[in-house]
DNA sequence: GCGGACTGCTTACCT
DNA sequence: ACAGGTAAGCAGTCCGCG
């Protein structure tokens, strides 16, 4: 047989073969195929206890689990020295870490410290081998691997640069070059014959599967429903083929092996519903459930991926910088509705056994088609993001689709490290040397260090305005100091003189220890330097799209950088780190502040890395660029020319037109996604007159539109020419009802009324609800009538609403609507 | 018993 | 479960009030 060529898609342990096993994808013939190990890879732990006692200081159990023990030397980069410990591998992944009793626990017990033993051992097999998950490799028969790539050395444009930089470079450079392979994809959605009372539980599945819904990427759509009697057609009216089956068990297997012809497999919640469902039935039913492998909390298949949807849009990175923040709730029906403008057409009954087996079908369809299209979403934006995310984390696509944006920079840190055989260091041992105290005060109660300064706002209008930014603020810092764990407090006596902040006792390392800052370094310069630019230049489409995505994915683990710093459950937690980035960003901050202050330059406002700078010349802004960089090292340039800028005396609000008329609307109430829509219009076109304004005299026609707007809005409130639906408030219900313990928010005091009324009421989902005269003063918006609205508080809304801007223009709410009653009044007379 | 000043909780936003 | 900072609206508490 000649080699085989595959995309490497994950990395799992098999406890069958006792070994790592590989999922490849062979983008020739469309097949997934599994390697097994061929090195005689075993899982292991390092630790400072000595080789030959290590069998006499576990209980026997595990000492029989032990495969061998051996001496190895790391460099520990906490201590800047190489040290020498004692590999333990174990015969299975369980000993190391995961049985209730295990190695690392008893030798921790014995007082000995134990490294690297929390890596799952698919990971750990990972970093080993070099490995790249989403990338071609050639495998040999005997299950040697190579991997396919036109290794070029690096490009001309990075030759100035650390030569560290230039040899992470090289080996990221040819990850990011080369596209994802097409892959046939399908959606499944199941829905479980139960009575209206009761959700399925997957388990517990005791009601049979009705309905199973396929849609696939060559436009086959097929519903496979079990029959009840009664006629059931061939065929839905819109073209879906029905299948139909009299034995359930018969309807599940074959399912699963329809599931089994793609590699690539969307769900909504399949992890924790579609797919429980379906194995665990099909073992009550006495068939397989072959490719479903079920783990603790997630549903994997052996014969393809499984990408479920739910926890990828529930992922905030994804959901923040991917979608910009479209949708607010993470259910089905609220992703597709704000992403593809397509809403689920409820049934009207939960209770499915009251439903015609062709309504099901239905409806069990319009799930699937609503998955299948978030899973291919702007031309297959989601699959290239999922392979780069991969390729950058070194995480199998499965991983990296379930995992959050700490795990993501954990493990390409985590490969990074092995590679160049670092010590991986622990959490404690981080703390305990480096020292985990901060010295700043968080103006926010309860926060750990101080964060970024906010500008106090010039209020009013302001025209000419250029806003100025250092782009990619913290990871410039990290790069430019040299800032991360490995740096800060390092053991040299000679460093600790390096305080570029004075506030801080803290001292950052003068040797060029670590590898992060120039890890973080070469992200930041090869995104900039190489793919933004191709992202626009480039001249084939699909490739303009591909580096679009690099540049995107990259500026994912930019922005998160410096955060898992400062966050408790990263492995690489440091305190110190984080506090040090923010305090240099705002001594940059300062001194750019000063020296435009001498520059003779107005700033009228700033928040973080950015500055509004009013009246200034071209010349003048590329003289405080030059400034800035003369004497900071970063780039503070120019982002943007506001025609003109609306402030209010709040922080983080305010409306900006650019001088190509595209408008700008930060944190005000009116971009708020949770205010009503008839609020959020009134809003829209207001804004739609302010962006036709150029010039200071535009504004006095452009005010009287904007008070007849105004006006007409609360006429109409007035009325009631509404759907009851524009007056909905949308909020986002974060956890389960029974956490809300301390108080009960107008949201949640709804969603107990829906519960009450047996509809279902999950985390994640938007609460929609209107205000209403009397008690509760709310009430869900099915079930209120136009007559109990409290128009009052409605009015209340507008006017917050519309007084952050009207304030600014020197108009006032009240005397608009005072205005508008007048003449209500005269014309009545 | 009731309203105003206050704090704390929750959500949504900005960088 | 990346961070801190800002804002709004409401729930709940305390205090004064013959």
């Amino acid at each position: 047989m000649p080699n085989r060529k595959g995309v490497l898609l994950s990395i799992f342990y098999s406890g069958e073969d006792k070994s790592a096993v590989m999922k490849f994808y062979d983008p020739d013939t469309g097949e997934v195929f599994l390697v097994r190990d061929n090195t005689g890879h075993k899982p292991y732990l390092l630790t400072d206890a000595p080789p030959d006692s290590v069998d006499r200081l576990l209980s026997p159990n595990l000492a029989a689990r032990l495969f061998r023990v051996s001496k190895i030397r790391k460099y520990d980069v906490l201590r800047d020295r190489y040290v020498d410990l004692t590999k333990v591998e174990a015969k299975d992944p369980l000993a190391i870490g995961g049985s209730p009793r295990n190695m690392r626990d008893e030798l921790t017990k014995r007082g000995f410290t134990v490294w690297e033993a929390k890596i799952k051992y698919y990971d750990c097999y990972v970093y080993d081998r070099d490995l790249v998950p989403g990338c071609v490799y050639e495998i040999e028969e005997e299950g040697n691997l190579e991997r396919v790539t036109n290794e070029n050395e690096l490009p001309e444009e990075f030759r100035d640069l650390d030569p560290r930089i230039q040899e992470i470079l090289s080996s990221f450079i040819p990850l990011f070059d080369e596209p994802s392979p097409p892959m046939r994809s399908v959606a499944v959605d199941i829905e479980v014959l139960s009575p209206l009372d009761r959700m399925p539980d997957p388990s517990k599945p005791d009601r049979p599967v009705a309905a199973v819904a396929m849609v696939d990427s060559e436009g086959e759509r097929e519903v496979h429903v079990l029959s009840r009697g009664g006629y059931i057609p061939d065929e839905l009216p819109n073209g879906a083929k029905l299948v139909k089956y009299e034995n359930e068990g018969r309807l599940i297997r074959s399912v699963l092996d329809r599931i089994s012809e793609y590699p690539l497999v969307f769900t909504y919640n399949g992890d924790n519903f579609d797919f429980p469902y379906l194995a665990r039935r099909a073992r009550e039913l006495g068939v397989s459930d072959r490719p479903i492998r079920l783990e603790r909390d997630r549903a994997l298949l052996d014969t393809g991926m499984h990408v479920d949807l739910y926890k990828l849009f529930s992922n905030r990175s994804i959901q923040v910088y991917v979608f910009n923040n479209k949708y607010l709730g993470y259910t089905l029906d609220e992703v597709a509705e704000a992403l593809l403008g397509e809403r689920k057409i409820e049934l009207g009954t939960r209770d499915f056994y009251s439903v015609e087996v062709k309504d099901l079908a239905e409806y069990c369809l319009q799930d699937a088609e609503l998955t299948y299209k978030l899973g291919n979403i702007g031309s297959g934006e989601l699959i290239r993001l999922l392979f780069l995310l991969s390729r950058i984390s070194k995480m199998s696509l499965e991983e990296v689709s379930r995992q959050g944006v700490s795990s993501w920079i954990r493990n390409m840190i985590f490969f990074e490290y092995r590679r160049r055989n670092w010590l991986i260091p622990e959490q404690d041992e981080i703390k305990a040397i480096r020292g985990e105290r901060t010295y700043s005060q968080a103006i926010i109660k309860g926060k750990k260090y101080m964060g970024a300064i906010v500008l106090e706002p010039e209020p009013g209008v302001h025209f000419n305005v250029a806003v100025m930014d250092f782009a990619s603020l913290y990871p410039s810092i990290i790069g430019r100091w040299k800032v991360s764990f490995e740096t800060i407090n390092c053991p040299h006596e000679s460093c600790r003189s390096n305080r570029p902040v004075e506030e801080l006792p803290h001292w950052i390392c003068k040797k060029g220890l670590g590898i992060i800052p120039y890890l973080i370094q070469a992200l930041r310069d090869v995104r900039v330097r190489r793919y933004k630019r191709r992202a626009k230049e480039e001249k084939d489409e699909k490739m303009r799209e591909w580096f679009d995505t690099v540049q995107r994915s990259l500026k994912v683990f930019l922005n998160a950088s410096y955060g898992v710093f400062g966050y408790e459950n990263f492995p690489l937690y440091s305190p110190p780190a984080a506090e040090m980035i923010t305090a240099l960003a705002r001594k940059a901050m300062l001194l750019s502040i000063k020296e435009a202050k001498k520059l003779g330059l107005r700033v009228i406002y700033g928040d973080t890395d950015s500055l509004f700078i009013k009246g200034a010349t071209e010349r003048e802004i590329e003289e405080l660029e030059r400034v800035v960089e003369s004497k900071l090292g970063i780039d503070l340039e120019l982002d943007k020319w506001y025609r003109y800028v609306v402030l209010s005396k709040l922080k983080k609000n305010y409306l900006g037109v650019t001088k190509d008329g595209v408008i700008d609307v930060k944190g005000l109430l009116g971009k708020k996604r949770n205010i009503p829509r008839f609020v959020k219009k009134a809003f829209e076109e207001v804004l739609e007159i302010l962006r036709n304004v150029e010039t200071p005299e535009d504004f006095e026609e452009a005010k009287k539109k904007v008070a007849e707007t105004i006006k007409s809005y609360v006429k109409r409130l007035e009325s009631e020419e509404f759907e009851l639906e524009e007056l909905a408030f949308r909020t986002m219900l974060s956890k389960s009802l029974d956490s809300y313990k301390k108080t009960t928010p107008q949201h949640v005091k709804v969603a107990r009324i829906l519960e009450n009324m047996g509809k279902r009421v999950v985390p994640g989902q938007v609460i929609r609800y209107v205000k209403v005269k009397g008690r509760d003063g709310v009430m869900p918006l099915e079930l209120a009538s136009k007559a109990q609205i409290d128009k009052g508080k409605y009015l209340e809304i507008m006017k917050t609403t519309f007084e952050q801007i009207l304030d600014s223009l020197d108009m006032d709410f009240d005397s608009i609507v005072r205005e508008r009653k007048s003449t209500s009044l005269e014309e009545f007379f």
